[in-house]
Order: C-alpha cells, then sequence, then structure tokens
RNA sequence: GCAUCCGUAGCUCAGCUGGAUAGAGCAUCUGCCUUCUAAGCAGAGGGUCGUGCGUUCGAGUCGCACCGGAUGCACCA
C-alpha cells in the first residue's frame, strides 16, 4: 500500500467533507497544530471557503467538523473562531500508524514517483591549491543531497568537477618554469617520453601556487604568459600536458583523505579539462544558431534575465580563442546530457556564482540541452568570521580543511576524557568516537544553517557539544542503542506498539509520523537544514520520553514491549536520517 | 547604476504553499543524578520580526519604496 502521511488520510477525511458541501476538495488540507493545548492538527479550509463561496467562515467549518466527527480516525473536532478546525487524533489510529512504519524499510519516507538521473555538482576544488574551510560547505551539502535524493529513488552522479583547465593552471606551468627551466616539459623539440615520475611533490606545487597568483595579479606580463601558457595547454602542448597530468593526479591525491575524513564521495572525479572534447562541439553549435556572437575580440553569448534586463554576457571563448569555465561549464552540461544521459544539473557551488551560472543555463537552455527547470544553481552563502567577513585565521590566512577536521577531533576527545571514558573504552574506541564526535559537529553546524544564508563561523563552535549540536543527536542515538542492546541481554524484544498512555509517548509517536514531510520539504528546495530539524525534533521527543518512561524497569510486558518497539523505530528512523545528512552514529559514547 | 542573497530575543539561527499567543540553541537564573549514559530533563526571564505604505477577514511570510549588510556584474575561478 502507498504509505500515506497522518496528514494525508486525514486530509482525505476532510476533502470528502468539503466535496459534500460542494466546495473545493483542495480545502481539507490538514498542517500541524500551530496551537498544541488545542489540538495536533488543523484545517484551516473553511477561511478561504468563506471567502470563495460567501458563506460564514465559522458555519463551514462546524459543518465539515459534523460531517467528520464519526470518524473514528479522530479522537475530537473542535471549531474556534473565526473557522479554524483543531483535530485530535485517536490514540489507536495514531499506534497503528506508527506500527505500520515499523515493517517499512524507509520508516516512513516515501520514494519518488518520478526517479530521474541527476548529476550533482559540488566540491569543485582547484588543482594545486590545498582544501579550506571554503570547501567544507559544498563537500557538506552535496553529499547531504547525493544521499537524500538517492534514499527517495533519484539516480545521483556525483562530480567533484576539479578547476584543472582554467589560467591558474598556466600560472602553475609557468612557475614551474621559472623554477626548473631544465625540465624537458618546456622543450618545444622534445620528443622522448616525459618522466612517470613527477618533478615536484604536492607540497611543492602547492607552496608555489600563492606567489604564482600573486605574482600574475601585480605583473601584467606575468598574466601573459599564464594566459599564453593556458591557452597552449588548451590546444594540446604535449609536455605542458604531461605536466599538468601531474599536478592534477597529486592534487587529487593530496585531497582524498580529506574527503574521506568527512565521508564526502564522487563517482566521478572529472574536472573542467574532462569536458574539453565537447568544447569545439558546442562553440560550433552556438555559433551556428547564432546564438554566440563576437564581441570585442571574444566569442560571447548574450544574456537577458527574466525580467527582460540585459546582464553581462557569458563569455564563450576569449579574445586569444582560449576556453574559459563557462565554456566547460556548458560543454559540461552537453556531456552530461548526450553521453551521461542524465535529466537534471544541479550545481552546490558559492552564492557568488549565480550570475556565472544563470549565463550558463541561459546558453544551455538555448542551445537546447535542457530545460530550464532540470539546472538548478543551489548556491550557499560565505562562512564568515565574528566580523562577518569571510573567515580568516588569526594571522589572516586560511583555514586548512585538514586543520579544520584535527582541532575538531582533539577538542572531541578532550570532552570525551572529561566523561571518563578512558576507563570504559580502549584507545581505539575512543579515536573511533572523536572522530564521528567530531564529524558530526561539523556537519550539523554548517547544515543546520539555510543554504542560502552566510553564516558566522566560529571555532569556538567546535568546542560546543551541548545544546543543538551534533553530539546532542549522537549521544540521544546512543542512549536509544544502549537501551535495546540491555533489552536484548535480558532478553526482552521490542513488539506491538500500544496506543500511547502519556503525552511523551504521543509526542514521539507524532514526531516520527512527520518523517516524511521533513524529507519531502528538503528535496523540494534542496535544503538538508529541514532534516536537522527533525533529528534535532526526535531527538528531544525521544529524550522526554526516555526521562518520562523507564523501560527497563517497567512491570507490565505489554507497555514494556510497546516502548522497546518505539525506541527501536526511532533509532531507525534517526539512523535513516543521519545517513541523509552524511553523520555517522557511534556504537557507544 | 543594474542584479542576487540576507536583516527575527544579548549572541547564533529556525519559522514548511499567509492563519490563532513568532520558536530553538547559546548565554543568565531556578530545580532534577542510590532508576535505562547529566553531551541529558523540567522551568523562568528575554521580541514594536530593519522602516513605511499596500494587498487580505488575517502578513515574519506576498507586492512596492526606502534603510542597513554581504556579494556579483567581459575575457580569473
Amino acid at each position: 500500500m502507498s504509505k500515506s502521511s497522518i496528514e494525508q488520510q486525514i486530509g482525505l477525511l476532510f476533502a470528502d467533507a468539503f466535496t459534500a458541501l460542494d466546495m473545493d476538495a483542495d480545502l481539507g488540507r490538514i498542517t500541524k497544530s500551530q496551537r498544541p493545548e488545542l489540538g495536533q492538527f488543523q484545517c484551516n479550509g473553511a477561511l478561504p471557503a468563506a471567502k470563495r463561496y460567501r458563506r460564514n467562515p465559522l458555519e463551514i467549518a462546524q459543518d465539515i467538523a459534523e460531517k467528520v466527527q464519526s470518524s473514528e480516525l479522530l479522537k475530537s473536532v473542535e471549531v474556534t473562531p473565526p473557522g479554524f478546525i483543531n483535530i485530535k487524533l485517536a490514540d489507536d489510529f495514531l499506534a497503528s500508524s506508527v506500527n505500520q512504519l515499523t515493517d517499512d524499510a524507509l520508516v516512513g519516507i516515501e520514494t519518488t514517483e518520478s526517479p530521474e538521473h541527476i548529476a550533482l555538482d559540488f566540491g569543485g576544488p582547484n588543482a594545486a591549491k590545498p582544501l579550506h574551510v571554503g570547501h567544507l560547505r559544498s563537500s557538506i551539502i552535496g553529499e547531504s543531497l547525493k544521499r537524500t535524493l538517492r534514499t527517495v529513488g533519484h539516480k545521483v552522479t556525483s562530480d567533484i568537477h576539479l578547476g584543472d583547465w582554467g589560467t591558474q593552471m598556466g600560472m602553475m606551468i609557468e612557475a614551474i618554469k621559472k623554477t626548473n627551466p631544465e625540465l624537458p616539459y618546456f622543450d618545444e623539440n622534445f620528443k622522448g617520453e616525459y618522466p612517470k615520475k613527477s618533478p615536484l611533490d604536492v607540497t611543492e606545487f602547492m607552496s608555489m601556487y600563492p606567489e604564482a597568483s600573486q605574482l600574475c595579479k601585480s605583473d601584467p606580463e606575468e598574466m601573459d604568459k599564464a594566459r599564453q601558457a593556458t591557452l597552449e595547454l588548451q590546444q594540446g602542448r604535449a609536455g605542458y600536458r604531461a605536466l599538468w597530468q601531474h599536478i592534477r593526479n597529486l592534487s587529487i591525491e593530496e585531497m582524498k583523505p580529506d574527503f574521506e575524513r568527512l565521508g564526502v564521495t564522487f563517482d566521478l572525479w572529472y574536472g573542467e579539462a574532462d569536458a574539453d572534447p565537447y568544447v569545439s562541439v558546442v562553440v560550433q553549435e552556438a555559433k551556428e544558431k547564432k546564438i554566440a556572437i563576437e564581441s570585442e575580440g571574444a566569442l560571447v553569448v548574450p544574456y537577458t534575465d527574466d525580467k527582460g534586463k540585459e546582464q553581462a554576457p557569458m563569455i564563450l571563448l576569449k579574445s586569444d580563442g582560449a576556453a574559459i569555465y563557462a565554456t566547460t561549464d556548458l560543454a559540461t552540461i552537453k556531456e552530461r546530457v548526450e553521453n551521461l544521459k542524465m535529466d537534471r544539473c544541479i550545481y552546490v557551488v558559492d552564492n557568488r556564482q549565480d550570475l556565472h551560472f544563470r549565463q550558463v543555463f541561459n546558453a544551455a537552455t538555448q542551445l537546447n540541452y535542457l530545460a530550464k527547470d532540470k539546472l538548478t544553481f543551489a548556491g550557499f552563502g560565505t562562512m564568515n568570521g565574528p566580523d562577518n567577513k569571510p573567515f580568516k585565521t588569526r594571522d589572516g590566512g586560511v583555514l586548512r580543511l585538514t586543520d579544520l577536521i584535527k582541532t575538531a577531533t582533539d577538542l572531541a576527545y578532550t570532552r570525551l576524557k572529561e566523561t571518563g571514558a578512558q576507563e570504559r573504552f580502549d584507545a581505539e574506541e575512543m579515536a573511533d568516537i572523536a572522530h564521528k564526535v567530531a564529524i558530526a559537529t561539523i556537519k550539523f553546524a554548517d547544515l543546520h544553517n539555510d543554504r542560502k544564508a552566510n553564516y558566522i563561523f566560529d571555532l569556538e563552535k567546535f568546542s560546543q557539544f551541548e545544546g543543538k549540536t551534533g553530539p546532542y543527536l549522537l549521544y540521544s542515538a546512543v542512549r536509544m542503542k544502549s537501551i535495546l542492546r540491555k533489552a536484548e541481554e535480558s532478553g526482552l524484544m521490542a513488539g506491538n506498539i500500544m496506543a500511547p498512555t502519556t503525552e511523551e509517548e504521543r509526542e514521539l509517536m507524532l514526531a516520527m509520523m512527520s518523517i516524511n514531510k521533513a524529507v519531502e520539504t528538503t528535496i523540494e528546495n534542496l535544503q538538508p537544514h529541514h532534516l536537522c530539524d527533525f533529528s534535532y525534533g526526535l531527538s528531544q521527543s525521544f529524550s522526554r520520553f526516555y526521562n518520562a518512561c523507564h523501560i527497563m524497569a517497567e512491570t507490565d510486558k505489554n507497555k514494556q514491549q510497546s516502548w522497546l518497539g518505539l525506541t527501536k523505530l526511532a533509532l531507525k528512523q534517526q539512523e535513516r536520517i543521519l545517513d541523509m545528512l552524511g553523520i555517522a552514529i557511534p556504537e557507544r559514547m
């Protein structure tokens, strides 16, 4: 059977009631109550109905209430002025609904009716640059969206989409040429095979970049050289390609451990360069269809926004003929659609690239690669320091992702020791717990904020393990595990969930019934913070239940089994949601 | 100048397609560990939702105009 939520089931009842009064069925929509003391759910349909049918809203509400009154799904239906209908569920109905989730592998989450193959573009680090906190959001949000979309049945292919084809590569080539001119990569007459081994190690590459970038910024001549090298690289100069390959490979090896520690994975480790074979085709098509025009020596695609205002054009080819990131992004869309057969592209990228993607989407739509609504820019705000400026370390530098993870792990370890954990766990488990707590802290601190908004990133947040934090979620899940473990040791089994006898049970059940709503909203808006809210709410509900209902001490066996059933389901849901957030739960902590 | 995002409690943030008395966490204060993990639970105080108009029976939510902040606007990514 289809899993329909409480709101949907009750909604049907109310829709019928409205239909019976010759009114639109959509008026029967049910929402969670805003006044819990008056009811658990409410129907506000009588208010718009009053306007639509020119009748007194209170009377309509009373008529509706009368019609649904007898339903055995409901305990009570009450009308309050000016026409609110407050609904309390029958406890039996609630319990049986919750029991149904117990048998469901997705614990109440509905799968999509129209599965798509989605390209999820996130991460996006540059080759030759170390990962820093700026890469955190993209990775964490992207990873979460990937898991969430997959959970509901989409096929998702994640692509790290490295920045490896732009001027920064030319800068690197020129910088290496300067320090190591004797290398064969720079000899145009070199005909032999280039060395398999990289001339420099990754640390050396990475230490060169900031200086090279600085030099190009201050010296136009150096910048020209870098641009020229970029063009030659793109045109296939063998020595440059060989050197570029080394930089790319080493960069990937360097960043892999950080992504691994974060639990972030990519199906494709493509980069801008991988779209290169499509660039000439795209340029050709754009010219033929007269979408691209020449302007100031460059080939551009003009862009007029939704309001009909002309915005800056997208540069398809620079005046020297080289491709830039707009070119490769456009070419990548063609590759994804035509070669990889994808239906949709989602980009989890910094908000500041908004215009860039509007331009690219505009071109892609005009070239008929994808419909406009299949190209989504899921931008995120910047991580700022306490001064509301993009986050910097005390000495003004960028904070390396590695260092952030290490700091958070050390703090988690310290906190763990404070609880006397070293007497309970061996060194290996201690390290594992500290790592999981650290990742949960970092991820939850980031994910619980709305993706679009900037947020203040404070290192102190990572020494905070109380309140609305990742560790709180872990802690409550670990307590669930602990009880279930104890029950098992005593030979106690989770059983049928009975109608609630306490408000805490009822609340927990209601919380668990709302899981699908949270997932739906998350997917619709591509905002994982709704999952965070659900997860936190579930933890809170469970904690209250935990405090009020002492499971192991309960003498009524049916009650005890029911409570174990609730605990088991709460854990299953929490595991599902935290999995979608990319947060792993330890066995104990 | 044009465009995008943001402005909600002292601080950091939620508020789902407009609905009743705007919610959390931190911080402050008060209780609760001889009962399943106190990284917890219960409770208190704290707000002209940036400002002003408008639409509506009804606006934190929608529209317009301002104010304030962040960001982006041609050959960087």
